[in-house]
DNA sequence: CCGGGCATGTAACGGGTTACATGATTCC
DNA sequence: GGAATCATGTAACCCGTTACATGCCCGG
């Protein structure tokens, strides 16, 4: 079974979905495309570890509803107290940043300015979804405990990334008079007019 | 040109190297396997972004060691001013958090535990690697810049980390004397042992 | 009337992992 | 003597993305 498999069974024991509302819910522990998830609902159907019924919508195509058998259920226990977690990012950002050397003061700039607009969008889009749940409310078996702490996960770790671009963002700032006292050794005679332009 | 490429000529545009050194220093900015790293070098180079020569080693296998030619670093620059980024992260300990309430309260602070000694050996390890690099002393430009500011990150991320494991251990212990307080309710009638084991 | 959302699927392709193959040296 | 590190590669396979296919409803 692949990894896709127990995210879906994951999703189905707190609630009963169709194939389609998964994609949406998937994002935020395992991302997958609609053409991914209806073929592994099908094998897990085909292994027992899922029920589903049609449900017929007005002014809506009809869907297909599962939900996780009790078999499902003891399948996916077993794999969560499993230890060993494997986990990966890829992030083309870092590959930028690795390479922020080659672009000048200002699209380095640009760079994490945009990286910034980019993760509070997503702070934005999540604040949005999460909505009311009273926090201390939440037993550690209730189906909004584990969503709570995934999402307090998520904002902290967006929040400190937006903390280091802007620390990033001084560090830029930081390098520029060191650039022009470099310069200023360099030439000895100069013009206020370009030194304006490299200070501000 | 997929992304693995430009990773590449992002770190042999700091230093030359061999393929087998590639797949450590790519671990933090794009992560690879040799099966796939060689290839990749071999159609570079079919391309002209890059150069290799045979270096003898003693004691060791000869190597071949990899250098970006001019043509590649105009590539690089170019697609590193490009706005847009793509990031995926899939961790499968996301799943199993989400399905922290299938496990008994024992089983889910490990669950956290682990990741707490998971993250910390990481830190470790990349301090290790790290050294000295004087922070104040790096410009913009050099090559020690990027690399910088790209280990604080993690290093940021991986401490938020840690303080959200903490406080998920803090809910943890909460939840357990309200979990007692349902019990004792519904029996009425109790034996101390029972009650420490589930407070302690 | 056309684009987007809802809804379910299949097919082709590319990226990434695992396994296989080889071979020298060093350390336990 | 066997495992681990250095070193380069190929082949088979699995996972994930993009594109294709179909169809109905709604809002601009």
């Amino acid at each position: 079974m692949n990894t896709l498999g127990y995210a879906i069974l994951s999703l189905l024991n707190q609630n009963s979905r169709s194939g389609y509302d998964l994609a949406d819910y998937l994002d935020s522990i395992w991302p997958a495309k609609h053409s991914q998830i209806y073929p592994t609902l099908a094998k897990l159907h085909k292994k027992g570890l899922l029920a589903f019924e049609y449900v017929e919508q007005i002014g809506k195509p009809n869907k297909k509803v599962f939900s996780i058998t009790e078999k499902g259920r003891k399948e996916l226990a077993k794999w969560v107290s499993e230890v060993q977690f494997s986990s990966v990012t890829r992030d083309e950002f870092l590959i930028k940043v690795h390479s922020i050397g080659l672009l000048d003061i200002e699209k380095a700039k640009k760079l994490i300015e945009e990286r910034i607009a980019h993760v509070e969008k997503s702070i934005d889009l999540q604040r949005a979804s999460a909505s009311i749940e009273e926090e201390d409310e939440l037993d550690r078996n209730s189906t909004g405990f584990a969503k709570h702490i995934l999402h307090e996960r998520k904002i902290r770790l967006e929040k400190e990334e937006i903390s280091w671009c802007h620390w990033v963002l001084d560090l830029l700032k930081k390098s520029k008079p060191k650039r022009l006292l470099m310069w200023l050794i360099g030439i000895k005679q100069f013009d206020l007019g370009v030194v304006e332009r490299m200070l501000f």
